[in-house]
DNA sequence: CATGAATGAGTGTTCATTCAT
DNA sequence: AATGAATGAACACTCATTCAT
């Protein structure tokens, strides 16, 4: 038997404080990998190394778990992109660009672009959570852009658009990437950096007023 | 009672060639309301007007009819689309904005826009079923769409763009709307003509010559 | 092996119609062993011979199955006892004796008397059933012997006596009998014909006008 | 923080030798308004002002909390009531009547007539605690009134009859009273007072001898 | 072909009990 | 003594699938 580094803690140990995160880790794993109905709290307490009961010390029913994850997972993220765009100096397209970029990246790399698709499928069985997730991710997004829209269009940079239209073609190919990658991505992979690149391009033609007349 | 002779038809007559239709279209009503795996067959055999046990005597299980959905519903659509891009002539962009505006009308008149809200939800607990689904639909409007950039740079309509990542843009609010109609609608209602028309115009900034130096 | 006689039935014989019957045959049986809470649905469908799924073929829920058991008990004796109070001739006194030996064997020998235990041990729990018992069984029970009560005075045999109290005062001994039986039997068991007939003499004294003097 | 000398007592101080009789106080409470299986432990718990753990520093198990129930509600009020029956003079019917009047109001207003019908709907399921309550309850309370109608009848004050019958007749107005209570009150409320009123009259004319040739 | 009664494995949820602190 | 987080066995209920008719 090895003996055990000074890190080592007894399997017993209480970690009280952060036993609903290790759970909304383990609960957005078999959410991310069965979706919503055919996820077993059996899984997701293995794989949170706690017992089923254990569960419902922190949630009160699957359903409220599930929530759980998505506001775990969403708004900090969110939050991350408001800070962004705020108050920050510069072109508007180069805000944009950052956006898109950090979008693309999370896509690509996190977890978190599971989110859409488990909301999507179960908006129908759970509409109050559709609601939640329209009025708190869906409209802070397209708040979020329609923002850089009007700051590009006042500043004589972006042509004169219909701000709600344009916002949703902005977020389009991010939904369709983070669906791709959680669905058709063990069959064709997608290199979300290099199309977001390409949307970034097209953006670029469409938005800019200087594109116009080079 | 006289034997009937073999011609003898009673006046209830089943269909029984119509039956698997029947049957597929009641699935794709269930499966639209509740995803496949909140779906019962109990919900479908009663919508479809037959018991539960002749579902198995036209789909082997659950999982076979799911997959009778999906190709029923898809490639009709799918080659009405293709027929109407093959031998048209004239301006390709005018083709572009047929498929556009037939692809929105479906989205928001039919039931088929359920279909890749439902595959992408399942396409984790059906690897075979997303193989599918990419092999036969989406690599055929890939394809599709492909064409008509290839056509249209040939042509000197079109600047030269990546046609891979441009088929995607261009499908990606396609697929966006598709989505919101089957989950968000309920909470704040799209309209998704308005919005093809937009995502129209961009194109054309994007994908014409002629509209770099008017 | 021996040979099988001629009413053996294949063990999947379909008796659709006694179905519902045994079922609430077993539960009875499993009810009045445990209790409401205690009893196990997988008992319930062992003892009845049929799946535990079968059970909500027949019965929406536990509490439905209950209340079917409390109904298919009681219902049919209380018809039977309101048939011999009805169009009888004679003494009223005899009448009693009829109803209260019927009781008293009823009681004794068969397994409805667990009913009302278990009814009042869950009336806390199922108000609705509390209200549905004391109208279904209590109320026509009460009105059973206030009649008699009531013809027995008009006929100058009984003593006038307030209906109402001297009702319970009757049934009184017969609930307790009913308790003893399901509760004490195992430690001290009750003779119920005996207790039964004192109980009737003691009526006579209380209720007959000639009794007092003779 | 100065040390603090044997005799501190925190200003907290608990009143750790009542801390039995708190719970099985909030036990009760919770039985009563459950029954046994139904009750939660966590209420209980709540409800006595301690954590769940505590329980089991002072009862093994959830059975054994209710047997320290049953004993601390009933051995009380029989104690009482034997002391009154005991050495009193004066004529047998005027203890009877104190006796019933006591048992009455007793079941009127306390909590402690919930108690029988806890112990005969669990009797089945614990039979250790049915001979406990047997023994130490019920043939203490038939002792009791036994006692009272033997000596009723060594004075001449009583007629000859059957004492063990003639007891649980006495008894079982107060039982089904005591159900009631527990039980229908809600659906119809029983004026316990009244009824027992007239049970005594009633037993007059049954145990009386004077009464027989006025 | 068609039925629908029957099945039984599967799962969300509860709660008495334990035990490290 | 007291806590309360954690456990895990237990159970009501569901539903895809089967099969005798």
């Amino acid at each position: 038997m090895p003996p055990s580094d000074s890190t080592d803690q007894p399997r017993w140990r209480r970690r009280k404080d952060d036993r609903p995160q290790e759970i909304v880790a383990a609960a957005m794993d078999v959410f991310a990998e069965r979706g919503y109905a055919a996820a077993r709290l059996d899984d997701v307490a293995h794989r949170a190394g706690v017992s089923k009961g254990t569960l419902y010390l922190y949630f009160a029913s699957k359903e409220e778990l599930f929530k759980a994850v998505v506001r775990a997972a969403i708004l900090p993220n969110l939050e991350r992109a408001e800070r962004l765009a705020e108050g920050a100096p510069g072109p508007t397209m180069a805000l944009l660009d950052r956006i898109l970029a950090m979008a693309g990246e999370m896509i690509a790399t996190s977890q978190v672009a599971i989110i859409p698709k488990l909301v999507i499928a179960e908006a129908g069985n759970f509409p109050e959570l559709a609601a939640f997730y329209h009025r708190e991710v869906i409209q802070r997004v397209f708040g979020l852009l329609g923002g850089l829209l009007e700051r590009g269009m006042a500043r004589g940079e972006f042509r004169p658009l219909p701000i709600d239209h344009t916002v949703r073609l902005i977020a389009a190919p991010l939904l369709m990437s983070a669906m791709w990658r959680n669905s058709f991505d063990a069959v064709a992979p997608l290199d979300v950096a290099a199309l977001i690149a390409t949307h970034r391009d097209h953006l670029r033609r469409v938005l800019l007023v200087t594109e116009d007349a080079p």
